[in-house]
RNA sequence: GGCCCCGUAGUUCAAUGGAUAGAACGGAAGUUUCCUAAACUUUAAAUACAGGUUCGAUUCCUGUCGGGGCUACCA
């Protein structure tokens, strides 16, 4: 069906040139706005800006455009009013009815094949954990919002490939290596019945511990701060143990295999509590070395050069930016020489039209130097499309997380501590009658996380989110809870309304089944307090908000969504008598309920959240 | 020091340069013989400060104050 935007823009032209013999050449739809809920209307056109076409006032102008408007638009636009420059057009309850009329026939039951128009391929890398520690409250927001946008680029009609580079070698590998070595006694998960990441991640904070107390002591013997970092004996021993690695020292590689077995089995159970999976796994430790020949290429076309002290160092300064090295004096590789061999790999083995990097802003200035390194010293035209998906940081109240200092929310506990919470909660609404014990285990979960995902999604990612543990995550108001509960609500009305057409449940979603109500608006009174009308136009803002959500890669606009969905539906719900109206009311509310519902559980399914039929 | 980001109700979040700055939590007051009260209704409460651009500024520019980040042969 004709978007209201498209039909306006003919429509537009016709007025001004109808009226005032005018050009226009202005994009209309980057003028037209939803109309404020105090006014009358459902779109307004800001006619300031076409004053240049009519030299006329705002007011003479939006009338006479008004005028034409409702005359010439096949009755899509039923009156219009206005007030101070602003042009509020009412659309017809007509154009409404068809569309949401349109909306259930054609796009609830078609299965998501939007093949002809072809896809952009987007490979998107998100979540990139280091081994030496467990996740944290940071890492899940890494890995909410890369699982997150990749959906949304997907349901938008992209083709995406999710991918993990795990950071499993390095200086820091070896630090918790090394502490375990000297002070583990042998330790593993199975004697310390401790998690493997927890393990590994508590050696890793003993080396840092370990190391600040050798700095000091050295500091105390008249060294400068400066040299004391660099001449401690652990810090040194790790240097050497990072240097083995790389020679492939048998006994280290070893240890290494040990440890981080450890961990990935830890990171796999928190993946799996979070329900989130990767198209592909990427070792650095087997592609690190990609990185190193792209160095050493570089250096030979002089687009590099070797310092005095020899380490491989790129001269950045023609861009604002200082030296900065890309290969230790010891030849061992720096945390961006890897990058810029795997995104050489990558480009090769996907040959993607835009690479994201879901990697949080402390890094901006690394990912400046990378795309700039890539495209300007290595000429490769495809850098330009790296974007990096800087979202702000998770902070608490007392300041920054910071992992080597052991001061940060734990991932496994707090997804467990939400589905604990959430357990409590429906124990005392007493939500689980007739449910199996196993259906309200799997209710718990669905809630707790759904609580989780929505506080931590709903926030703008360019924004750092401060994580207040005492206040904790809430279960009513803007949250996941409560859209679920809506979803549940409108399950439940469905279920009585008519059980034969259940047509939010997946296994009948495929079926043939056709819906054959006509959806009327009823009361057609001042029109926008409606909530039919409300909630049809929300149905019908969902296309373009689904496009800005891809475009911005903002799941927080989803977020955002269908909270005001679930909110008006929730208002209409109380207000509007359903089950009980007359049956041609009836259907038509049970059609409007089952539009808002499908798309809840669509737009929640980005989001990553589940909906439970009954809670 | 240099560079970058951010300051909106008590708190956590909204608002392509547009109309009287929206929500939620918390506060105050209501709604269950009625389709699930994790709901609904009413109410008090905010653009850090000072200039500038503009018909119009929370939004753009400058300065001040406050917070954070980066500035490694850490990642």
């Amino acid at each position: 069906m004709d978007r209201i935007e498209n039909l306006l823009e003919d429509y537009v032209k016709n007025a001004f040139k109808d009226i005032y013999s005018a050009d226009f050449n202005d994009n209309i739809s980057a003028y037209i706005q939803k109309t404020r809920k105090e006014f009358e209307g459902d779109l307004t056109i800001n006619i300031f800006n076409f004053l240049k076409y009519s030299k006329e006032t705002p007011d003479i102008t939006a009338n006479k455009i008004g005028g034409y408007l409702t005359e010439n638009s096949n009755g899509v636009i039923g009156k219009f009013n206005v007030i101070k420059g602003f042009l509020n057009l009412t659309i017809s309850n007509n154009y409404w009815e068809d569309y949401i009329n349109d909306f259930v026939q054609n796009s609830i039951n078609k299965s998501d094949n939007n093949n002809n128009n072809k896809k952009n391929k987007v490979v998107i890398e998100f979540s990139s954990p280091n081994t030496n520690k467990p996740l944290h409250l940071g890492h899940i927001r890494n890995n909410l919002l890369g699982d997150s946008v990749a959906k949304i680029l997907e349901k938008a009609g992209n083709e995406v490939v999710k991918v993990n580079l795990v950071n499993d070698r390095g200086i820091h590998i070896c630090k918790s290596m090394l502490a375990w070595k000297l002070w583990g006694n042998g330790e593993t998960p199975i004697t310390s019945a401790l998690k493997g990441d927890f393990l590994v991640g508590k050696y890793y904070i003993k080396f840092d511990s370990e190391y600040k107390k050798q700095i000091k002591e050295l500091q105390d013997q008249g060294m400068d701060i400066e040299t004391a970092k660099k001449e401690a004996s652990l810090i040194k021993e790790a240097q050497n143990m990072l240097k083995k690695w790389e020679e492939g020292d048998n006994d280290v590689r070893k240890l290494w295999e040990m440890m981080n077995s450890w961990v990935y089995e830890g990171f796999n159970k928190t993946y799996n509590s979070l329900g989130i999976e990767f198209d592909n796994i990427y070792k650095e430790s087997e592609t690190y070395l990609k990185g190193k020949e792209l160095v050493e290429l570089g250096l030979k076309q002089n687009k590099f050069y070797k310092r005095d002290d020899g380490a491989i160092a790129v001269d950045l300064s023609a861009d604002g930016l200082d030296e900065k090295v890309l290969l230790r004096s010891d030849g061992t590789s720096v945390y961006i020489t890897q990058d810029l061999g795997t995104a050489v790999a990558r480009h090769n083995e996907y040959n993607p039209d835009q690479m994201i990097y879901v990697v949080g802003n402390e890094q901006d200035y690394h990912f400046q130097i990378l795309k700039l390194i890539l495209n300007k010293k290595l000429e490769f035209s495809w850098a330009e499309y790296i974007y990096h998906l800087s979202y702000g940081m998770v902070e608490l109240p007392e300041g920054k997380m910071k992992s080597r200092e052991g001061t940060v929310v734990d991932a496994d506990d707090l997804i467990e501590e939400m589905i604990q919470t959430a357990k409590q909660k429906t124990l005392e609404l007493g939500k689980t009658e007739g449910f199996t014990e196993e259906e309200a285990e799997k209710l718990y979960k669905q809630i707790g996380l759904s609580a989780l995902k929505y506080y931590i999604l709903k926030v703008d990612p360019k924004k750092k989110i401060l994580f207040n543990p005492a206040e904790s995550i809430d279960f009513n108001g803007n949250t996941g809870p409560f859209i679920q509960y809506t979803y549940a609500r409108i399950n439940s009305l469905l279920g009585k309304g008519r059980a034969a057409y259940s047509y939010l449940n997946d296994e009948n979603t495929s079926s043939n089944v056709k819906w054959n109500n006509k959806v009327i608006i009823t009361e057609e009174n001042s029109s926008n307090i409606n909530k039919e009308r409300e909630l049809i136009k929300l149905v019908y803002d969902y296309p373009k908000i689904l496009q800005e959500a891809a475009k911005e890669h903002s799941p927080a606009l989803i977020a955002n969504f269908v909270y005001e969905l679930a909110k008006t539906f929730n208002q209409f719900y109380h207000e509007f008598p359903i089950l009980k109206a007359e049956e041609n009311i009836r259907n038509s509310r049970l059609t409007i309920s089952i539009s808002v519902g499908h798309l809840i559980k669509e737009c929640m399914g980005m989001l990553g959240i589940d909906v439970p039929a009954k809670m």
